[in-house]
DNA sequence: TTAGGGTTAG
């Protein structure tokens, strides 16, 4: 009885999840179970939950949320429901949140606020961002309360959609709500504008905001200013992370190892600094962010320097630090000490994670050693540690980037037996499979595609068209390409683009000059590297009546043609040999794409695409220059001195 | 004194 005294009385302060769950495995011992009520099942689950780090904390949760059930016959409520998301939310764990959520409807719980905000999140980093307007719409639908930190989560996913837009939205319907933002609303929303900024303008936006911030008595934190700095850091824009680095200690905001590695402060000087300039007790996170960067700069004994302060302070390595660790020797290829440290994080108590097993698999695979690999990929899964989509694609990632082809397809055969490949994973194997193989092999891929029921769309088409152009199979990905128009999907700037490029690298001027029709045709507006590209090519092939029409639709699409031709006659300098240039080649590439261009021809659409290429060149164009990815937009900046600004 | 929030650790 001594016990159950204890445990309704139960404070989470002074007590931690090992009294606990003594005291709960003494209530089972004793068959008192059905004391409990749903609150005190939900304070119990609370304690662990807040616990959930400690090893055998996550089977001790569903355990008792199983007995409770069964043994004790108590309802779950919406609480106890939330409490075991939150769980599967630090667990990264959509599969449970979803279940949990699906359960929740099934027995009439109805979700309040914090379920609501559990799914946002966990929808949003895991899955489709794009879910978020959804159940913020059901909320209001089924009339559940949002509050601040709905919104916060709201401004999370519009992070992670990158759509500023949205994030304004958001803003102005919290206001409607007569809601009002505090810091973590304001720095969540402050996130979006600032990793989104492309320059000091976009920038200034987010300090706008700040600024309204202030004048409701809100100050700016540390996190507020390490999004600018790291926005800064990332525009290369150091004077002014520096200038805001001296505005942060005017106000007195301690800085982190983060805000240093934003003005280029890392490794062993950055933790001295905090300490004795700063004087910042230093953070297991610090600890590790700093012992990571020595690693990184090769500096080892700088971070061995660093482990020794950081147990010093009494901080014990964590899987974090062991991850760093080992994976700083799987740089160096010595699976040996890698696996070494595996086994001494294991004795240390520390448990691996889904993290540290894709490392060392994806080490394994890196030096072909399959079968090491997959003893690991055993071992994991009898740890019960998912085989989830991040491991998935490091294993397919790593094995298509392999010198041999067969390797790829070992492992996606065993990943087949062990789970269904996702999207993704299929289109790295067909990626690295149309490299090397004819189209047989990549149709065998579609049809195991097929066969998981994925969608065999745009992103499909690319990764084959890419694939077979990398490994220099041009007429493969013709054929790929030819076969997703006459299914109807059309290319993006970025297929047109590369298969452009592949071809224009091949020297096969026909073929490119057919592409570039397909600007025309699908209304994409080339940018500069796409133009420089093909010109560069005519040029080098003699077009020069290809090279007059290209400049000549440029210029009435309103492009700075003089700029290209400026460029291209000092190429033309270098290689002009006196050879006779060829005669029109339209004919001959006519002839060739017979059939399918007649039939594009046929499309009256076309006679309209110049005036819907004009619009796209000023409109969409900037739009979709603004989705590139990151890769995309160096290349583009390399050829932006030759752009028209107006 | 059941649950949710910002950046940045591997």
């Amino acid at each position: 009885m001594f016990s159950i005294q204890i445990l309704f009385s139960l404070n989470t302060e002074g007590r931690d999840a090992e009294d606990v769950w003594r005291d709960y495995k003494t209530l089972i011992n004793t068959n008192n179970l059905d004391i409990l009520d749903v609150t005190e099942f939900n304070r119990i689950l609370g304690v662990f939950v807040r616990n959930l780090s400690i090893p055998g904390v996550y089977g001790k949760m569903l355990t008792i949320f199983q007995d409770m059930r069964d043994l004790a016959k108590v309802k779950p409520d919406e609480s106890t429901y939330n409490i075991m998301m939150s769980m599967y939310l630090k667990r990264k764990d959509l599969k449970g949140i979803n279940i949990c959520f699906g359960d929740m409807q099934k027995q009439k719980i109805i979700p309040n606020t914090i379920t609501y905000n559990i799914m946002i999140k966990a929808i949003s980093k895991f899955s489709k961002p794009d879910t978020a307007m959804t159940l913020y719409r059901e909320m209001i639908e089924r009339k559940i309360k949002r509050n601040e930190k709905t919104f916060t989560m709201l401004f999370c996913a519009c992070s992670i959609k990158r759509d500023v837009p949205l994030a304004h939205q958001f803003y102005n319907f919290m206001l409607n709500e007569g809601l009002q933002p505090d810091i973590y609303t304001y720095n969540a929303y402050i996130n979006v504008i600032a990793r989104n900024a492309k320059d000091l303008t976009d920038l200034q936006k987010a300090i706008d905001v700040i600024k309204q911030m202030k004048e409701k008595g809100i100050k700016p934190t540390l996190v507020t200013y390490n999004i600018l700095i790291k926005g800064l850091q990332t525009m290369g824009k150091r004077t002014e992370a520096l200038h805001l680095f001296d505005q942060m200690e005017i106000e007195g905001v301690k800085p982190n190892s983060s805000t240093l590695e934003g003005i280029g402060i890392t490794g062993l000087q950055a933790l001295l600094k905090l300490r004795n300039t700063y004087k910042v007790t230093p953070s297991h996170k610090d600890f590790n962010t700093c012992m990571d960067q020595a690693l990184k700069e090769s500096k080892y004994n700088d971070a061995m320097e660093i482990l020794s302060h950081m147990q010093k302070s009494g901080f014990k390595p964590n899987v974090s630090t062991y991850s760093i660790l080992m994976n700083a020797h799987i740089r160096q290829n010595d699976m040996f000490r890698a696996m070494e440290l595996f086994t001494a994080m294991k004795n240390d108590n520390v448990e691996p994670d889904d993290y540290i097993y894709a490392s060392l698999i994806d080490g394994f695979l890196a030096h072909n050693n399959v079968e090491q690999a997959f003893k690991l990929v055993d071992h994991m899964l009898e740890s019960k540690v998912e085989l989830n989509k991040m491991t998935v694609n490091r294993l397919i990632d790593t094995a298509s980037k392999s010198k041999d082809p067969r390797l790829v397809q070992r492992v996606f055969e065993r990943i087949e037996r062990l789970t269904v490949p996702n999207k993704d994973a299929c289109e790295r194997v067909l990626w690295r499979i149309a490299q090397s193989y004819d189209v047989y092999a990549v149709e065998k891929y579609l049809k195991i595609m097929d066969k998981h029921n994925h969608m065999i769309n745009r992103e499909t088409f690319t990764a084959i068209i890419t694939g077979a152009s990398k490994g220099g199979n041009l007429p493969q990905a013709r054929y790929w390409y030819n076969l997703m128009i006459k299914r109807g999907i059309a290319p993006d700037h970025m297929l047109l683009s590369m298969i452009i490029r592949a071809h224009a690298d091949a020297k096969e001027i026909d073929k490119t000059l057919s592409f570039w029709n397909d600007f025309h045709y699908f209304s994409i507006a080339p940018d500069d590297d796409d133009i420089m590209y093909v010109l560069k090519l005519c040029a080098e092939t003699n077009h020069w009546k290809d090279e007059i029409r290209i400049l000549g639709q440029l210029k009435e699409l309103g492009y700075d043609a003089d700029s290209y031709k400026e460029k291209i006659s000092e190429k033309k300098q270098q290689s002009n040999d006196g050879i006779e240039p060829k005669t029109d080649p339209d004919e001959e590439y006519y002839e060739e794409y017979g059939e399918y261009l007649k039939a594009r021809l046929a499309n009256k659409s076309v006679i309209k695409a110049k005036e819907r290429m004009q619009k796209w060149v000023w409109n969409v164009a900037k739009i979709s220059s603004q989705r590139m990815d990151d890769n995309a937009k160096i290349r583009v900046e390399q050829w932006t001195p030759y752009r028209k600004h107006d």
